[in-house]
RNA sequence: GCACCUUUAGCUCAGUUGGUUAGAGCGUUCGAUUCACAUUCGAAAGGUCUCAGGUUCGAAUCCUGAAAGGUGCACCA
């Protein structure tokens, strides 16, 4: 190449919206995100280690946020890191129902411009519009990603609704229900009175507000509540066994008193529950909407009544209150029991929690109902031949090391949310997700004549899609209504991407194609998600995983930090401080948004990101592209390219090219231990400060000088050490460094031979530095 | 209430098992630039490493305690 005929494509500066989009096109046409593909292509031995990682699923309805940035550029960072390095690295794309979210967004957009409710519209409807909505969101989403350079295999996209995630759905109900593990019962629940659903105890939220705090005399006892409107029921009253005060007070002792609706027989009843340095000690409770109260009321077998029903209104119980809404009820409670001389002091401004739905609902409303649950205490036979309860596994899983939780701290915090864990409430009233797969004989069996049945038995579990009949009486069985929580299916996650149920025996290891896959790749190398949702979602993963599986379903979790603003704050659109990922790729290209993504952020801990971050390693992708027009301006010809390196070269530029090396080995071991960031900044520093500001200078002296053997022996290291830094790069700043990449003369040097890799013209599935 | 995280230059952060004079980017100030670089280069100013003890020949780093900011969990009658 001459150093007169410039190569064209390298014009100045770097333009990452010119280049991407080819980059992107050329990576999807070589077909090299599918491991499948890079194995019978060659770049890829048969049987090289795999390397698996399931994509969090991005919600359908949503747009890519710089959460999702972030994610999308660490995974793709270690797929490709891994990929070069020979290994079948596999990333599964899929995207995520989110049940609720998603049907209250359209919910409430029906509503807006139509005025309609769901019931308007009915089930079936309602249904078709969400569908509709999430075929257009889907779309946005997945463009979204693939703008990030993500090395994807869209061949093997998953989506939580879809057929194969149904059946997977349906298989785990009927394994885990076979087993006594999914059970029905009645139990108070989270119940969102706005959204009429349940909430699982994750999905809460607790918000501070500030509300007066009553003191009502009951009987000779003072009682403190902030919720009046729920005391009508309330006959059992509650003291601590050892509370000095209220000695002379038996268990099961009845007193007479007078309460909001006339005179009634309280009885004593002494639990450890109450707090004896709260108030006055003595507590009266409401054991249908409260969780505590209803524990309590367990323990005693006390009498449980409903007070407030599904939308907040009071019942019978409430006397002349009946019928109103317990926002309006409270002050005129409050009014009758002054009237009555019943309240003693009234506190205002008592800041206290209020639990609400953080999926966009209402304020929560304890309810006792009858849902579907599975049972985290309760024993039952694994795959693997132990018989232990699902907390158990949970605990082992993470205890045995079979699955690292990094960084590492946050085991603690998982091994805490566990011992707290309470049976999991996973029936949703909603009508967007799977429905549970139960159907019931409504009404109740009567056998045709001859055919002896038994009645009480007549519910069953059906994982076909038929609607079932009952062999006794040939009446049509009646699907439950409800669905399952999102975070059901969500937990089958990593296998039922990967081909579970379908091929559970009969995939093999070590043979290319989808029907392998759970030989091949499950349990995946890494879940690399943010620390927000280790409960949601790791948890549940693992719990489904070693039930179902008898594995572990990832070897390593990999948490990483919220981004943040400048200044720390949650980007939200009330503050006005979002920093849009697609705004950020069209400014300043996606390698800068990658990098600035990485760089400083490290394992576990909050990003805060500027837009001059971003605008900085605009700058380093522009940096790189002029070093390589440098390099291969100061070619003599292209043949000093395709000479080995190492042939001749002067004793200061082996350094340097063992400087190269030694970069490469550090920075191989800072992604092996998850850090990205000191991984980045290492080859940023180097490639900038080192090989343009000092190597390159040094250089220019050399090449204009009249030592041929030098100024030979230093083009050849200026080409190596540029050929290290791309190769280096790559997993950071795809797109500069294969741009590049394809404007390098091509060596005969690169080709495989026998049993070992070919290296094909593209950067993407090139050898990782310092593998032979 | 229980746990965890953070605290290093004006701002954002590195600083790995304790070891020269504690570093970078951005910003500021001054200067250079016919050069691969419109996005470049050089230099300067800027520090009680939150505080108080301790261990050590030696501490930003390890230990104890405190403060400020943040997060999670529990309680919330």
């Amino acid at each position: 190449m001459e150093p007169s005929k410039a190569p064209e494509p390298f014009l100045k500066p770097y333009n990452p919206t010119e280049q991407e989009p080819q980059m992107l096109a050329a990576w999807e046409k070589s077909g090299y995100a599918n491991p499948d593909v890079c194995i019978e292509k060659g770049v890829t031995l048969p049987d090289a280690e795999a390397y698996s990682i399931v994509l969090p699923p991005p919600n359908v309805t949503g747009t890519l946020h710089m959460g999702h940035a972030a994610m999308l550029a660490i995974e793709d960072i270690l797929i490709r890191y891994h990929r070069m390095r020979g290994k079948r690295a596999l990333w599964v794309p899929g995207t995520d129902s989110a049940a609720i979210a998603t049907q209250s967004k359209v919910e409430t957009d029906i509503y807006k411009s139509e005025k309609k409710t769901r019931h308007d519209l009915g089930r079936e409807e309602l249904m078709r519009r969400i569908d509709a909505f999430v075929e257009e969101s889907k779309t946005t989403i997945i463009n979204q990603t693939k703008k990030m350079g993500s090395s994807l295999d869209w061949s093997r996209y998953a989506y939580t609704m879809d057929e194969k995630r149904y059946a997977a759905v349906m298989e785990a109900f009927a394994r885990m229900y076979d087993a006594g593990l999914i059970y029905r019962g009645d139990r108070i629940v989270n119940w969102d009175p706005k959204l009429q659903t349940t909430v699982s105890d994750d999905e809460i939220e607790y918000v501070e507000q500030k509300d007066a705090f009553y003191h009502f005399k009951y009987g000779p006892f003072d009682i403190g509540t902030v919720r009046p409107e729920t005391k009508f029921g309330d006959k059992y009253v509650v003291m601590h066994p050892d509370d000095e005060r209220y000695k002379e007070y038996k268990h099961g002792q009845k007193i007479d008193l007078e309460w909001i609706n006339g005179p009634i027989t309280a009885t004593i009843i002494k639990d450890k529950a109450a707090d004896m340095s709260f108030g006055s000690g003595a507590m009266t409770i409401t054991p249908a909407h409260s969780v505590m109260d209803f524990e309590i009321a367990q323990r005693h077998k006390l009498d449980i009544e409903r007070v407030i029903d599904d939308r907040g209104i009071l019942l019978d119980i409430a006397g002349e209150f009946k019928g109103q809404h317990i926002k309006k009820a409270r002050a005129a409670i409050v009014e009758k029991l002054k009237a009555k001389g019943l309240v003693t002091k009234v506190d205002e401004g008592y800041v206290h929690n209020v639990a609400t739905n953080s999926r966009g609902g209402g304020i929560i409303e304890p309810q006792i109902k009858r849902q579907w649950f599975i049972a985290v205490n309760k024993e039952a036979k694994f795959p693997n031949g132990k018989t232990m309860t699902l907390k158990r596994a949970m605990r082992d899983a993470v205890e045995s090391k079979d699955t690292q939780i990094l960084p590492e701290r946050f085991e603690k915090i998982y091994y805490h949310w566990i011992d707290n864990l309470r049976d999991w409430c996973i029936s949703r009233q909603i009508w967007f997700g799977h429905r549970i797969p139960v159907w019931y004989h409504e009404p109740k069996c009567v056998p045709i004549p001859g055919r002896e049945a038994d009645v009480e038995k007549c519910v069953m579990t059906i994982v076909s899609a038929d609607e079932p009949k009952c062999q006794f009486c040939a009446a049509k069985y009646t699907q439950d209504p409800d669905t399952l929580d999102t975070w059901f299916s969500s937990g089958l996650w990593t296998f039922s991407t990967l081909g579970w149920p379908y091929f559970a025996q009969s995939a093999t290891k070590d043979k290319p194609g989808p029907e392998n896959d759970l030989a091949n790749y499950h349990p995946t190398a890494v879940l690399e998600t943010g620390y927000d949702i280790l409960f949601f979602w790791v948890a549940r993963m693992i719990l489904m995983s070693t039930f179902l599986r008898g594995e572990v379903p990832f070897k390593k979790v990999y948490l990483h930090g919220l981004v943040r603003d400048e200044q720390g704050r949650k980007m939200s659109k009330s503050l006005g401080n979002i920093i849009d990922p697609l705004t950020m790729i069209e400014k300043y290209g996606a390698d800068a948004t990658r990098l600035s993504l990485v760089i400083g952020a490290s394992p576990g801990n909050d990003l805060k990101l500027s837009e001059d971050k971003v605008r900085g390693y605009k700058h380093f992708a522009n940096k790189i592209w002029n070093i390589a027009r440098f390099v291969l301006e100061n070619q003599a010809d292209e043949s000093t390219l395709q000479s080995k390196v190492d042939n001749g070269l002067t004793e200061e530029d082996k350094k340097l090219v063992e400087e190269a090396e030694a970069v490469a080995k550090e920075v191989s071991g800072n992604i092996d231990d998850f850090r990205l960031d000191l991984a980045a900044d290492l080859v940023y520093h180097f490639v900038w400060d080192r090989f343009a500001a000092e190597i390159l200078e040094e250089s220019k002296a050399i090449l204009k000088g009249t030592d041929e053997k030098a100024a030979a022996s230093r083009r050849h290291t200026l080409y190596a050490i540029l050929n290290t830094s791309l190769r280096l790069l790559h997993p950071f700043m795809p797109f500069v460094t294969e741009a590049i990449w394809q404007q390098l003369p091509k060596s005969p040097s690169a080709q495989g031979s026998g049993g070992t890799r070919k290296e094909s013209d593209l950067l993407m599935v090139a050898k990782w530095p310092l593998l032979r």
